[in-house]
DNA sequence: GGAGAATATGTTACCGATTACACATGTTAT
DNA sequence: ATAACATGTGTAATCGGTAACATATTCTCC
């Protein structure tokens, strides 16, 4: 019920507001014996700041924003955000995280709060909904933008990126130095950056050497879906007559659909590995499929270090320009290709 | 940079500030040019209310704490926090997610950080780590405390519980009704009500129905961990000199054990169901994996619906006793059960 | 026509913590 | 001995928004 604010404290120790502040941040002079004096009446009265008045004054929350589309719609966001929200932790910042449902108008909205909470920085994480006039507007409050994985160009926004095109290629390399060189895609097909990269770089390395990818050997959905997974890997197995003319290996653009996959492969008996090689995308259900799947995987940790080391730059380094981090993916290898 | 303030808006408009908030809230008598001319201003100037401020001034953050083990180590809690999140964000509350890693220490700052930051109400999912007194002392300040799933007995919160007994007792009488009278159980072994009721409404409804659990046919381990499920299958099925031997169907008390049990089923080439039949629980990576596997299913959505009952209730109904709700799980059905 | 209510707007104290400034005392150096 | 500085503490303005209170004008109804 009761609230025990700052004067009580000073009413309680026998000296004024002022003289308490000092105490709690460590600022000024205060004598030894008027210190512990403080203290304990802070313990006694079981006093705990309030951070919304002293936010007020110093302008300074320590509340990051983080924008996604839904929170557990794919495991990916949910690790990067555990991890951003651990080094948050570290530097006391906190996240607060909303969903936008994949809601424009809910997105500006939901940025709007935001800033009218005064947050020290927002993140945006997947798809890009806002007009580039709301991330601009929120650039000119002073408040910084890190986007992960963001398709669009956005300027003057701090991104870390995952180089899309390097981690499909190294799953062609991993095929192809395992003697496969009949290969199959199966991932999303929208016009963003991501979307693309993850299957051209796959493309360009297996035809780098020599290995042209078939029409029918791949096979494009329009999300990352379980279910879709499933139809795709159906559709791509029922264009074939004869189960040799099945391609050896499969390249999937998200765990995601390697799971749906893996659905209907259990189904019609084939087995990964024996009879099809198999790499995901994302390395985050992959360990939890049966069998394990090898994936490219994103480094976490890493993606949580450098969104909070650009915040920090640019909070507290007084960095001004906009910089962007690529991070290398790297291959998690669960044993799901079978050397021929 | 600049940051536009009630008074900035009020020179604009050529009015006083008492004027602005009244538009804004919608409170108090305002002409309708005025109105106009106020609404314009807040326009021009893309002027949004401080709600740090307000916030102080009202009492107010429309915050609510969400503490939580970790943000990723299990689908179930993501789910959960997701749907809690977007009911909360239906009645335009926010919903601040602090991760304890398992830390007892660290969950006491965090609580200490929420009460600093006026968060109107906290939940707490998972396991009880905080002494009684901690607890204690958030319900003094005022600050209604909710908690889903969680073991220990506390008074004074309110609480959200599944019913596990009725869960797991769904599970047996599925077995039951196809036929499996030789079943098998892999659950945690840890002292709390959640772990114990998900192995005993299993084993009593069986035992009721004149089936008794052979030691040998269950095994427990120490956490939610898909490779301690992988390492139980293993650890039972290595206990059988014949195939004959195993149990026809198995129940486990995470989808995420299952996950594991189900990689050593693939290694060993025995089929779900047609050699093993399996029942999941908390119906979360189920729906993923192959085969996709039948599961106790949480009333997800019903369970962020009332946890927000029970605040709102609290906070703006004015309820002061505590009030537990119960909620009773579903069994969804994926057809991993095979009738004999 | 005038009392009382409804409408319209402004002034200012307040929420709780911070800090510039003021003031007092103690210490050091010349 | 005293100027200059270090130490210790208090007073009050401030952050930005809210709302109680004050004041003024316009309606309404008998």
């Amino acid at each position: 019920m009761s609230v025990v604010r700052i004067k009580d404290v000073a009413a309680h120790a026998g000296v004024s507001v002022a003289t308490i502040t000092r105490v709690i941040n460590e600022t000024g002079y205060v004598s030894a014996a008027t210190r512990e004096k403080v203290q304990q009446s802070i313990k006694e009265l079981g006093y705990i700041p309030n951070r919304m008045a002293s936010a007020l004054k110093n302008n300074s929350t320590r509340i990051i924003g983080n924008v996604v589309p839904a929170i557990d719609i794919n495991p990916f966001f949910t690790s990067v955000g555990a991890s951003i929200s651990h080094y948050a932790q570290e530097h006391d910042y906190r996240i607060l995280t909303m969903a936008t449902q994949g809601n424009a108008r809910v997105e500006t909205s939901l940025i709007n709060d935001l800033i009218g909470r005064m947050v020290e920085g927002i993140i945006f994480t997947g798809d890009m909904l806002s007009k580039p006039e709301n991330i601009q507007a929120v650039l000119n409050k002073g408040i910084p933008i890190i986007m992960i994985e963001r398709p669009l160009d956005v300027y003057g926004v701090d991104k870390v990126l995952i180089n899309d095109l390097e981690g499909s290629s190294l799953a062609a390399r991993r095929f192809l130095a395992s003697g496969h060189r009949r290969v199959g895609f199966i991932g999303v097909d929208r016009p963003n950056r991501v979307d693309i990269n993850r299957y051209e770089g796959f493309r360009m390395t297996m035809a780098r050497n020599g290995v042209v990818l078939r029409p029918r050997d791949h096979f494009r959905v329009e999300d990352y879906k379980a279910p879709l997974g499933y139809h795709a890997m159906k559709t791509l197995i029922g264009r074939y007559s004869h189960r040799a003319d099945i391609p050896g290996a499969f390249f999937f653009a998200s765990d995601i659909l390697a799971c749906g996959a893996l659905q209907y492969l259990y189904e019609i008996g084939l087995r990964v590995p024996d009879d099809i090689s198999v790499i995901g995308y994302d390395n985050t259900l992959s360990a939890m499929t049966a069998p394990p799947l090898s994936s490219i995987a994103f480094p976490i940790e890493e993606i949580g270090k450098t969104v909070m080391r650009l915040f920090l730059e640019r909070r507290e380094g007084g960095r001004t320009y906009a910089q962007s981090v690529e991070l290398s993916p790297f291959f998690a290898d669960r044993g799901s290709v079978r050397s021929l």
